[in-house]
DNA sequence: AATTTATTACTAAAAGTTTCGTTAATTAAA
DNA sequence: TTTAATTAACGAAACTTTTAGTAATAAATT
């Protein structure tokens, strides 16, 4: 079923998320947990956090060793940053487009020589995917 | 005594300010009630959320007619957006100007000649600010 | 001065989020 | 087959956020 219109990540979601977005695989709870910095959460929580995250429809498992699910993400991280930059786009600029871009620009302090070295940049790498 | 450096703003929180920004005067909770769409939340909500704000450092408040308090915002709405944007480019783009902007274009499908378009009217902006 | 009214402060409950110990179930080992 | 180890599910505690009723208080009215 996995209905995930429009449901948003929390914090500590979210942080889940990145690990299996950074690891690129299919991963066992163990795998998360050793990828927290210090102070690491318990096993039982991020164990937690996948039951949450499937409910929601955000990741799903394939069976691994014995017992073991192995989770991955159903959302990739670009799907999702869409969705924030979408959201942010229509609560701090009304939806306009050049409205972001102008607040953007103004905050870069980027000049008209910057943005155009930029787009250079951008344009190079138009066909690769973004960094997850 | 206001350290409002690093706090953030919930979602209810957030939705106040937005009313006390778009307002643009300080004004007591009735106003800011009146401004909500159905269902209206209770007045004390309000007056609860003014507490909670003053304390955060985010408004502060003069007096008005009688007991009241007309309240202000201590930060501009392009403040709090710079913080989240700030918030944003670190958490989904690395920090990385090139990747933000990138990401941008790309979600907006924009062709090189409507950003142009769009750095016409961006530029507009830009060089009344830069005369300052 | 006493009473009514307006408004904030206080308190607390409801709802949502985060955390993890315990339990139950499945697999592996003895 | 019995026991031990592993793992996800469950339940609940701690914490945060949201909501609003009640109490306290200051001001306005009589």
């Amino acid at each position: 079923m996995t209905n995930h219109k429009n449901q948003t990540l929390t914090r500590a979601e979210l942080q889940v998320m990145e690990v299996l977005w950074s690891v690129g695989k299919a991963c066992d709870v163990h795998e998360v947990v050793e990828r927290y910095p210090e102070p690491r959460p318990a096993y039982t929580t991020i164990s937690t956090f996948m039951k949450i995250l499937s409910t929601k429809g955000f990741v799903d498992f394939k069976k691994g060793q014995g017992k073991q699910h192995l989770y991955f993400p159903l959302i990739s991280k670009t799907e999702y940053t869409s969705r924030v930059m979408h959201d942010v786009k229509n609560s701090f600029f009304g939806g306009s487009v050049s409205s972001f871009l102008s607040f953007f620009l103004k905050e870069e302090n980027l000049s008209r020589e910057e943005l155009e070295e930029l787009l250079l940049q951008v344009n190079g790498n138009k066909n690769e995917k973004m960094k997850e």
